[in-house]
DNA sequence: TAAATACATACCGAACGTCGGTATTGAAAG
DNA sequence: CTTTCAATACCGACGTTCGGTATGTATTTA
């Protein structure tokens, strides 16, 4: 393989290849051979010129995962417009009316036979989602007054935890009648904590995403 | 070594060095050869007689961590003393009262450090725990008019996922102050359901626990 | 005494990561 | 514009680790 002048592309590349078979077969199940043999003509050393090790492939894939995700999230944190519950009522809205969400769930990874992926997306969700995007919207909340809470860092976390990986039909293989079963009571969560934010138009949506995973099961 | 006439002797072995390194170095990080190392004269022939793969023994260690639990469990469910919620109740208070909990406490294991172990923990939260344990408790809880709820196996899910996992300072590497905050966080969340379970001696005990186990790090 | 069981040991193959080497690029120097 | 040279992209064989197996041996049990 001829070297590249946008090494980035070689990067993206190794990173395609890695998160489909990340998806597929799960972490531990993929070789770095099996990479090699889905880039078509890479070799090995190139693997570990962009990568330090295997680990590091995986924390970049979770990365990509969820940029675009963080990209919103920052988005609405930093709207003037709205007010703190509102920004979690946007923020559930928009997470799941994005068409990339269809994308993702028509692939119908199995993460709940996957540790490893599981794992780095909760790690993921704790370190940065929760700290940096819902901790500062539930800050603002309190001032505000829209949102009452003593411990804003510790509800976040609990919201986000439910709400991305509780409920997500990925992670826990829940069919439709499930999901929805889940949404009601994370509803009823949120309801306990003050927060109405959950409605009707919300749950038809997530059963929808979750109907399209269903089918491509 | 010797050939030992009682064999199940020699799995306790395996099992207890096994799990002593799976929490202090990690389950992937621990190799065979270590577990050999550390039980003194025992062959890679030895463990492979008694376990089929390095993950079926990880299967049996957090079977044993969660035997006695487990035991506790259904004793509170198959008594016939007490309501629904009153059996949640004890159940909390019982699952944090045992002295084996100090020890554990003392282990101080890095879980939130150790993908497999924890996702083992969690799934059996999951499939065990939760379906065998609460969920008959709160259709009992139904029954007899002490718990409201339209989705009962999903609300067993989730208080106990919240309760074993997110509350436990040894997988979310919480400080006795951020654990006090996720208890009364979780306390607020089962209010919201209606279930007024969390007492202040309740609140008390898992400080103390957090503590021990803060002091051990 | 024969079968089953508890262990030992030598060995296999897969997979991660390393390392010496090659080819290409881009930029500075002449 | 050409030459030089260091940085970078990439190659692929090899070392090592590690999970697992095959086979052998001694002991228990029926």
């Amino acid at each position: 393989m001829a070297r590249n002048k946008h090494p980035e592309e070689t990067v993206n590349r190794i990173l395609e290849a890695a998160f489909r078979l990340f998806m597929e077969k799960g972490y531990e199940h993929t070789s770095i051979q099996d990479i090699i043999d889905n880039l078509g003509g890479l070799s090995k050393g190139a693997i570990y010129h962009h990568f330090k090790s295997k680990e590091d492939i995986l924390v970049a894939v979770t990365d990509r995962m969820t940029e675009e995700s963080n990209q919103m999230l920052a988005e609405i944190r930093d709207r003037t417009d709205l007010s703190g519950k509102e920004k979690l009522r946007t923020i559930f809205k928009e997470s799941i009316s994005r068409p990339v969400q269809n994308d993702i769930f028509t692939v119908a990874p199995d993460l709940g036979n996957n540790p490893r992926l599981l794992y780095s997306i909760f790690r993921e969700t704790v370190d940065e989602a929760a700290p940096h995007y819902i901790l500062p919207i539930i800050k603002q909340g309190i001032a505000d007054g829209s949102i009452q809470t003593d411990y804003p860092a510790e509800l976040a976390e609990l919201i986000i935890l439910v709400a991305n990986i509780w409920t997500n039909p990925m992670i826990f293989d829940s069919t439709p009648e499930e999901s929805f079963r889940k949404f009601m009571i994370f509803r009823q969560m949120m309801q306990g904590f003050g927060l109405d934010i959950v409605d009707d138009e919300l749950l038809e949506r997530l059963q929808e995403l979750t109907d399209i995973y269903w089918e491509n099961k």
